[in-house]
DNA sequence: CCGAAGTGGATAGTGACGCTCTCCAGTATT
DNA sequence: AATACTGGAGAGCGTCACTATCCACTTCGG
């Protein structure tokens, strides 16, 4: 396959494509002759993959290459697959077992709240901080997000986290790519089907 | 309140806080002299708004500019809350008893579903879309996401929509502001909870 | 065997976006 | 009088995801 036949069976322009090239997201193509080289089907999928994530999960270009070097790395045991994927999706590395021996460790609204449910995370994982500044924003724009009304969330985020655990594979790459694929794509799955739920509570319930 | 203590109540730089009001995001001071105008409270909460739905948020200039014009119109009756909300965080208007009769109307994997749930959404919302180029994605990049699973989705969100409604209040004002607020500042908020849910569920279920 | 078309490769340009900088004449303060 | 600051407006900047142009070099149809 050519690369003008590859951007026909994608959809994608020559002129992207190369760019994709470049940047290091598609691997190169076997070289046929010096100025031409043969792609195939496992190209066509990763173009797939590539937009999906790129246009469906607003992922950049740099963060979409990582993420794309995370699931192809066989080495990756089960175990740490959810570390993996975090640390792919984050711009820099998290180290799992800190240095930082400061006693107490950062407190927060978040952190607070966590402990007391009684969800056993890493303390020091950033996602921490993006829900605390989420929360934090809440606030500031005058949406009253009391702890009573995230437990609430939290019972249904619960359901959806175990949908997703229960769907992961046993092999272990399989396994690495559906958390990666999944921590990704189905949020933008779970925004509008909140709002289309909205929407069916307020017209069910009559207004 | 002159705009560098402005500045300086909402560490936003005057530069930018001159931006905004060139875009429309924030109301003109009351004039004083010809070089000079005061701001007040309600400018520094609208900055704080602002600030929540562009960063946190992720909304651009201008879709920033229609919500807040939502939020300010008092003609909005509780009925329409959801629809107006939809409305202005969509590009353009959508007509919510279109014109086009041509019997059938559109159908999809999502359409279809949705049906099949019993969901009482309108046919012709485009968040519907959303969800189908979503739910595409998933099946481009590989991530088996039937409707079984989907269904397992559906009962997660439908409790969190059941919080976000019934935290809306009775007053209209109150309840416009509560709904477009909701439907941009909690997503952010579900993103980092649903990862932690994931890794909650892992380590106590021992990997 | 010739010329048009296509290829890999490199460089530069584009348009959108959210600021940020610079300049201005006109107050306000010291 | 000198300095600082104001509202207002235009232009510039850095990032990002492409996109366009140019190049020397095959490949293919006639």
């Amino acid at each position: 396959m050519k690369i003008s036949e590859l951007s026909a069976a994608t959809d994608v322009s020559v002129a992207t494509l190369k760019y994709y090239l470049r940047e290091g997201l598609l691997p190169p193509g076997e070289p046929l002759t010096r100025t031409s080289a043969a792609y195939g089907e496992g190209h066509v999928e990763r173009i797939r993959l590539i937009r999906a994530l790129t246009s469906v999960g607003g992922l950049s270009v740099a963060t979409t290459r990582r993420v794309l070097e995370v699931i192809a790395q066989p080495g990756t045991g089960r175990v740490d697959v959810l570390g993996a994927a975090q640390r792919a999706l984050l711009g820099e590395e998290f180290v799992s077992d800190p240095p930082c021996a400061d006693g107490a460790g950062p407190t927060s609204r978040a952190r607070t709240w966590l402990a007391d449910q009684g969800w056993q995370v890493h303390p020091l994982d950033p996602v921490i901080d993006d829900l605390d500044a989420a929360w934090e924003a809440c606030e500031a724009a005058g949406l009253g997000l009391d702890e009573e009304r995230m437990t609430a969330y939290a019972h249904g985020v619960l359901q959806i986290a175990r949908t997703d655990v229960e769907s992961v594979p046993q092999d272990p790459a399989g396994a690495v790519r559906q958390v990666v694929l999944g921590t990704v794509l189905v949020d933008p799955v779970l925004t509008p089907l909140r709002r289309l739920a909205q929407q069916h509570l307020t017209v069910s319930e009559g207004g």
